[in-house]
DNA sequence: CTGCTCCCCTGGGAGC
DNA sequence: TGCTCCCAGGGGAGCA
């Protein structure tokens, strides 16, 4: 279940292998799983999937990924559901849910003016293949004509989850007549919260899920935005939560999903009150929630305006 | 504006 | 052991 701090883990682990690598081989899986709606119909499929390029940055915006090469081009990428992206000494062309392999080679040092990592003894070592997967294709790839039109593109998301000033993402919930939960899933709102941080964050903040926003006092809305990005923080801290199918470019599984305190705890006592957590659909999703910790506020408390 | 419901897709787990 | 069934979930479309 990749959420922002899955990606964000994802995208420091693979830039460590890709930036400054030149894209000198590619092999397709049999299913498309390139969005090419973006870029012009003339636009050949190899130079889209950037064979040839450099690859210069990787940029995130909640759970979108960018790989961004030195002639402009740009390639996104989602992991959806069950997306990963690993190393292997050779593509695998039997497997039909590897849908993209790249062949790396050539690190260029110091391109650019950027930093690149130093070269690290392994790195002679390392396997040259790198493999998009994504057995449940709910990701995919998205070609753009240029950096600019990315931008563009991700302007249509909120500000991202974690990277973003608190009061600026608590400006954008406060006042709305949203479920908590609804709101804190919409990507549009703020990007990057999934339903495992949507879930941990609104316990943390001791908010019930259906709690409409625009009840609640300008302090809740504070201790709602702290609470997901504590808890994004923490969880990028710990590699990201693994729960079936998550692990970075190193192909390590993260260990936040130990320090869940209600995703996936539905019947299990609520680690304060020990009362048992109960589960619900909202905006449907499954929510997992403390009844006793996590009340409905009817009134509007506090000030506000 | 808001909240639904459905759909996409596969594999893991539960139940028999 | 092996089968079927259900469900998870990000995101977009369509509808009340």
């Amino acid at each position: 279940m990749p959420e922002l701090p899955e990606v964000e883990h994802l995208r420091r682990t693979l830039a460590a292998r890709i930036i400054g690598m030149r894209i000198e081989e590619l092999v397709e899986g049999p299913h498309d799983v390139l969005d090419r709606s973006q870029v012009s119909a003339s636009a050949p499929r190899t130079r889209l999937l950037l064979l040839g390029a450099t690859v210069v940055e990787l940029r995130r915006r909640g759970k979108h990924l960018a790989i961004i090469s030195s002639d402009g081009r740009v390639l996104g990428l989602h992991l959806g559901m069950s997306g990963r992206v690993t190393f292997h000494a050779e593509p695998d062309r039997s497997d039909r849910h590897a849908h993209l392999a790249w062949r790396l080679g050539g690190r260029l040092e110091g391109r650019s003016g950027r930093h690149l990592p130093a070269p690290s003894t392994a790195d002679a070592h390392q396997p040259a293949w790198c493999v998009f997967r994504d057995p449940r294709r709910f990701g995919g790839l998205t070609a753009w004509a240029s950096p600019k039109a990315l931008d563009d593109a991700w302007a249509s998301l909120g500000p991202d989850a974690l990277e973003t000033d608190a009061s600026i993402l608590v400006g954008r919930l406060r006042g709305l007549r949203r479920q908590a939960k609804a709101a804190l899933l919409d990507q549009s709102l703020l990007a990057g919260v999934g339903n495992i941080y949507a879930d941990e964050g609104l316990f943390r903040a001791r908010l019930h899920p259906n709690q409409r926003l625009d009840r609640l006092s300008d302090a809740a809305i504070v201790r709602l935005v702290e609470g997901v990005q504590a808890v994004m923080s923490a969880a990028v801290d710990s590699g990201g939560s693994s729960l079936r199918d998550y692990v970075d470019a190193d192909a390590r599984s993260g260990s936040y999903q130990d320090l869940h305190l209600v995703y996936g705890r539905a019947g299990s006592a609520c680690p304060f009150c020990e009362r048992t957590l109960r589960s619900r659909v909202t905006a449907g999703r499954t929510t997992v929630f403390c009844p006793d910790c996590q009340r409905l506020i009817h009134n509007r408390r506090g000030a506000r305006r």
